[in-house]
DNA sequence: ACTATTTTCGTAAACGCTTACGAAAACATT
DNA sequence: AATGTTTTCGTAAGCGTTTACGAAAATAGT
């Protein structure tokens, strides 16, 4: 019960510590047999390394930064469930994780930097650059970097196709803030598919709504105040598409009787019981921090730069409807 | 240039290693003069020691779990920049630190927790009491706890007394979610100051945003609608204050010239640029981190449970002005 | 079969620190 | 001065890993 050390687990399993440790890292020089062997007794006793140890015998220090969010405050539940998730899996690696400002990438003793949201033109991403330090972003970005995120066309297409298929011919689109690249690639998308069904996509009915709650309440409030007419709204995040809810009820729309609403993230946010569930487009968040956390580790063995683009799917809850006659004023 | 040892410290002051762990340590048994040496090397040589080794050699691993935030996840600027400070002193202490549920309490490996925004009839709260491990909450608990907090009273008597030495006296309050202790000790403050000075403080003037800038717009706008008649708006947090500063604004009202806002919390947004700058009641957020760490140490230390209040100030800035005659439509 | 290779694995030395333990030095007490 | 106390400090044994290094075992080559 007291700590079980690397030395129970060979004593168990019958072989040395070092065989234990080399199974345990997948190390070359262990035939499959025992490390099976030794795996099954590790996950029996429910071993798991001392962080500190490892990282003392490993040599050179080294702590991974992860840069606070800022593309927007407010989609900091993305952001906090992304840390914890990195955090996890590279503590499990026998890294130490703490959150630095890029300008600490110099700092000695921090091996490298994951950031996210972090665009070409952001002045952060110059500094990163600049030092040797490799970074992992997470976003898209060109092929010379590394860096991890989610197809956000697949996924932006995906909740399009699901509207087009439920009938909808009026859908707007809930965009979010300019600078962001994510937001542009949704916006982008949203008009590709659009267009591809011969269906209008005029600038007014592109919404900015910031990507937040409010900005997105606003945004609803104008369109509506000058008569745009629409009978879905395709949002490039579910805090937004909460605004929009909000904003379609004060209006006295019901939702997705007259009106039906997609959003994007799905993330799980504890304290929203009170919205009406969301159709959405998931993301794998569990997948995004631990291959964030995969990258950085080949990284840090010197691998080359490259770029994962992870999957996305569509969730239909109750928000979206098939469109029906008369449902604007 | 590679890494300094606690050797190179021993070698450069002429004394043994054990005695610059001593010194370093503060611990028993090295002479004042010595330590002082020991000490003068170190800074000169700027050696750090290695946060590994010495958790290693300390024996049982210890990490500190810090719970998501919960009380609403809007508020989530104010949890991550707690997280990044309550980080930074712990790790300068040679704990580790990790985002936890409260569930992991019981974890071994776990030597205590950091919980942010539990209050008393939380569920989690119980989870933490049934298990003898050491926490501090962040909000005001009873004594027999070990908590931090900033004296919400007297800030929001410094928002309120502002407000009043300003001539207003027609002020409402933008409460938050009726859960959380901390609005409810800002609503309380607001009603006994404007009591005391023989102010009105009826039911609807009391507006509920639910800690959110959406919220708060739509509680604003509702106001309006019910022809409330204002001239000032204390809010519970900056959060809500945005949205009523955008409220009044589509409302077609200038702030501060018609109407003065206030907001609570001070913290440093970084994409709120397009804001008023606010007036609004200073967090010492680097003091409530430091001081959340300072007390887990303490309590590591078998100390006596303990709780500390903070102080807050005001921070004038261009959201508030002196009231004038014809406010109200 | 016997040697040359290759693969698997055990041994033991780090990694940088803390902390008994006991020796030496300092100070008190007679 | 001689002895007893206390304080200061050096020595060395860990803490739980990783990883050369080389021995042993398995495989291949003749």
């Amino acid at each position: 019960m007291s700590k079980l050390t690397i030395h129970d687990i060979a004593k168990h399993a019958g072989v040395s510590t070092g065989t234990v440790s080399r199974a345990l890292n997948g190390r070359f020089g262990v035939s499959a047999a025992t490390r099976d062997r030794v795996l099954s007794v590790v996950s029996v006793l429910g071993y798991v390394p001392d962080p500190d140890a490892r990282q003392l015998a490993k040599g050179s220090r080294t702590v991974i930064g992860i840069t606070r969010f800022s593309e927007t405050s407010l989609r900091n539940a993305y952001y906090t469930l992304l840390l914890d998730l990195i955090q996890e899996a590279l503590v499990g690696a026998g890294y130490a994780v703490r959150i630095l400002d890029t300008k600490d990438v110099a700092r000695p003793g921090v091996a490298g930097m994951i950031v996210p949201g972090v665009y070409l033109a952001d002045p952060r991403f110059e500094e990163l650059r600049s030092h040797q330090r490799p970074f992992v972003v997470i976003g898209e970005m060109p092929p010379e970097y590394t860096w991890v995120e989610v197809d956000n066309r697949n996924g932006m297409r995906q909740a399009i196709e699901h509207l087009l298929g439920l009938g909808h011919t009026r859908i707007v689109h809930m965009t979010g803030s300019p600078i962001g690249q994510t937001a542009q690639i949704r916006l982008e998308t949203y008009q590709n598919v659009m267009t591809d069904a011969n269906l209008e996509t005029s600038d007014d009915m592109i919404l900015d709504g910031r990507f937040t709650q409010l900005g997105a309440y606003r945004a609803i409030q104008r369109a509506l105040a000058q008569k745009l007419e629409f009978t879905a709204v395709a949002c490039a995040s579910d805090e937004m598409a909460f605004g929009v809810l909000a904003a379609l009820d004060d209006a006295g729309f019901k939702v997705p009787n007259d009106i039906s609403v997609t959003g994007f993230d799905d993330l799980p946010l504890d304290d929203d019981h009170e919205h009406l569930p969301l159709t959405t487009i998931h993301q794998p968040m569990r997948l995004i921090g631990h291959t964030a956390a995969q990258l950085m580790l080949e990284m840090l063995e010197g691998a080359a730069p490259r770029g994962v683009l992870l999957p996305t799917n569509l969730v239909t809850r109750a928000s979206t409807a098939e469109v029906r006659e008369t449902q604007m004023a």
